[in-house]
DNA sequence: CTTTGTTATTGGTTGAACCAATGAACCATT
DNA sequence: AATGGTTCATTGGTTCAACCAATAACAAAG
């Protein structure tokens, strides 16, 4: 009905618009920025705010900050990391497609071996606690889809993969409503979910493999529909 | 001669001390932290300064700060990204093996792709600039090691590769001086720089792809061995 | 030319004050 | 009873001014 209103941080505004600045090359990788003091003046921030900016594009990979000397802009190709690449996507709309082609193909790599170690690892109360998630009928198709992923990750019990499917999660999250409003999506869902909780309860980790890859390629076309189509 | 003096900031220290506290899971998902102003004084440490940390924390996925209610401990299992990662690696002694494990699992998994889509993407000037990299003489191995890799990440095109690739070279920076001080190791790159290369300049991804698939099998069998005997 | 000391610059930390969002309690209206 | 309005204490957000500490650049000494 109403759209949210920004009630975005002084803080996160300054970083917003230092990120824009480096990745829009107006800063370039070894450049040195003005003092704090000369910086927080030309924003007219105070300083502390300014710093707390600054710590949050130093975790990030952009900047590097030495005492005593300055405060130089890192290249985001050798330090940025994955928090990063989701500042970009929501930044810079230009490259957003290929980005998410990037994203997918990656994605399409790295899961269906997530459901792989799952399949290997599950004990007998992940057994009955996958299967009760996908009896649960109370959810919507989209919650339990989350839902499955995640726990799969947990019993994959590689933090790795966790932290990645969190990833995948956040890029993908504004076009999760599109996707499963088509009910011929749901539908493939529905049977996805029945497929990978069999493979996976049953041990079946080249099964489970399988059956990811497959909902993945078929999910990669979708979005490339969608893509493609937001673009005319 | 002298052990290297401590000179991490303090913000640092604060937000190491707290990263350590949410790991160890004193501090677990939901909790709701004192109020700023009373952890200031706890740790005796300005209210500016651990805001500069609480600012890292929350740039990390580990905390959810909220103006007018407080802080709280989020599920770095839900929203804890790779750079959280790196610290778990450095701060928690106990499980460093089996992360170890699960990164170079998903490195074997995924850089072979990336030599494959570098062997797709490459352009005559790319062709050139890789050949003169492979004949370099004066780096050492090591150096060139990473020269090859972040070329070839940077050919592929794909910036999520570039940071898994850069990801991997943080983790495993600290093992590379050992694994180079082996004869047999530094034989096997130097072969392997040339194999890949040509591979790629050929435009060969799938023989790209085995090549750097090969490596990597074989690093992490050397990796493997080394963490079993300083387990002893 | 190298080493050592000095100094200006620049990030790091501090303390105190005030601003602004939030939630809880209470009240008034319906 | 249920809803909306008001108030208030709590808590994060911002500002200011001052001082501490590391670094680089330069000067001085050898």
């Amino acid at each position: 009905m109403f759209n949210r209103i920004d009630k975005t941080n002084l803080n996160n505004k300054i970083s917003r618009q230092m990120i824009s600045r480096i990745l829009s090359e107006k800063l370039r990788p070894g450049d040195k920025l003005p003092p704090e003091r000369e910086m927080a003046e030309q924003m007219n921030v105070n300083r502390n705010t300014l710093r707390e900016a600054l710590r949050k594009l130093e975790t990030l990979g952009l900047l590097s900050v030495r005492q005593g000397d300055g405060i130089y802009v890192l290249d985001y190709r050798d330090s940025g990391n994955l928090e990063l690449l989701k500042h970009i996507l929501v930044s810079r709309k230009e490259n957003t497609a290929e980005i998410i082609y990037d994203v997918l193909k990656i994605r399409k790599l790295v899961i269906p071996d997530m459901a792989a170690a799952a399949a290997e690892k599950i004990t007998d109360d992940g057994i009955s606690l996958l299967r009760r998630i996908n009896d649960d009928t109370r959810k919507s198709i989209s919650e339990k889809d989350l839902e499955i992923h995640t726990f799969i990750a947990r019993v994959s019990g590689n933090l790795f993969f966790m932290i990645l499917l969190n990833f995948f999660h956040d890029i993908f999250r504004q076009y999760a409503h599109l996707y499963f409003s088509f009910e011929e999506n749901r539908n493939v869902s529905i049977k996805f979910h029945k497929n990978i909780t069999d493979a996976i309860c049953r041990k079946d980790p080249k099964k489970a493999k399988n059956i990811m890859h497959d909902v993945l390629v078929y999910a990669e076309e979708r979005m490339i529909d969608f893509m493609e189509k937001t673009d005319e």
